[in-house]
DNA sequence: GGAACCTCATTGTTCTGATCTTTCTCGAAG
DNA sequence: CTTCGAGAAAGATCAGAACAATGAGGTTCC
């Protein structure tokens, strides 16, 4: 992990240990603790202790000292705790959480997009939704995956809801892990047609057809609920 | 507002600050700008701007200073971010970021929470849609408004997903709103039925059904998307 | 004249040691 | 057994210092 300064390398270790496991629930640890464990002063334990706790995985109290909160309460959103969840044997269930949310997020985001995407963001779906099938026709699967994902990070990024668009990164993490479930037949065939669709509609200013098209393409990921 | 500890009233006022736009995109500052604005040590202005960064409000620079972070970068799914911006003049953009939200999120937690209620989760929604319909017609509203809040607390939690749960706080502050924008009819009749629609969608175990219910509950919400 | 290089002031980063405040524990008094 | 007070533990806050990166501005060399 990257660690330009001390304190973020120390929050890198930490979080690792509590969304690994190593550090349950209701563990509880000190200030003096943390400075001995990383070798660090009071400050940078005391600034990496502020972050958990804005985090919401631990909570800090006087004479009884730093206590590892249930994963219940945690931030979940933040790309943080994503990033640790995907880098632990919660990676699994983090990409199912993230398809869950992307089955209801996205086709409103889709239907959101038509109504208010700008000229410049139509024009940008278009030429990912051209570069998908061009790439995926050619099979050159890398550059069909970033097509991929630029088309869904548009389409979120044109619903001008900031909540839609700060879920760009995750969801384009979960388009990335995809392929490597191994699909013989990558890109499935039918789903460049659908994402035509979809950028059709958003082009054309249908937003309950944005909506179904998209509400379609996601169908496959949607079948998978029942077998959770 | 709340604080308990110092750093929490230095954090809220800046955070405040940030959010009403008093502070805009591109301003820097300094920790010793920070230290005297609030009249705080050094190690107290620290924590306040470690925690703003880990929201991705600020940046943080050697020789260059503590810069306000644009907008769209910000970390708006935590809870303090969001209370900030309801605490402003962004209060109505809050809101209605908050809806979509809803409009995507709660008909797949809807069909989610029909796969994997537990009984008591069941029984628990059975009771705040009958909490529904006797306050509803009895005209006790903030009654109402609490099993309004509860119902869909409940089907927010039984959905088994991390993500869809984490947003029940926000979802209620949106359901505490609507009865102050002041229908004369609260609670609109039909609403009822909707809800027990849901309830008894999740009870017997059909997700389609109860994933409909649940867009039909949210459709006048979702006739006002085409007016913003 | 312009581009590469050097110097230095500025500002965050980290460390240390001390003091204050809250809160739990334990023992003594009633 | 209950109540209350003293003490200890741990975080909260402050102050001062040393360190390190980095950008601005001047300098040197084509």
């Amino acid at each position: 992990m990257s660690a330009s300064t001390l304190h973020s390398a120390v929050l890198d270790a930490l979080g690792s240990d509590i969304v690994s496991g190593e550090l349950p629930a209701g563990s509880v640890l000190t200030l003096e603790n943390l400075q001995q464990r990383y070798s660090v002063s009071r400050g940078v334990a005391r600034e990496c202790m502020r972050i958990l706790e804005s985090l919401r995985m631990i909570t800090s109290q006087r004479r009884t000292g730093i206590c590892i909160s249930p994963e219940r309460q945690w931030n979940v959103y933040d790309t943080r705790v994503i990033r640790w969840r995907l880098d632990s044997r919660h990676r699994a269930a983090q990409l199912r959480s993230l398809t869950e949310l992307r089955l209801g997020i996205e086709p409103i985001a889709a239907h959101l997009a038509t109504l208010r995407a700008s000229a410049d963001e139509r024009a940008t779906l278009r030429a990912a939704a051209e570069d998908m099938r061009r790439y995926g026709t050619t099979h050159r699967p890398m550059r069909y995956l970033a097509a991929d994902i630029e088309f869904h990070r548009i389409i979120l990024a044109a619903s001008g809801n900031e909540m839609y668009t700060a879920l760009a990164d995750p969801i384009a993490e979960v388009l990335r892990e995809s392929p490597t479930h191994g699909r013989s037949d990558y890109p499935v065939p039918e789903t460049i047609g659908y994402h035509e669709a979809v950028m059709e509609a958003v082009c054309t200013g249908d937003p309950d057809a944005a909506e179904r098209a998209m509400t379609t393409l996601l169908s496959d990921v949607r079948g998978a609920l029942r077998l959770i």
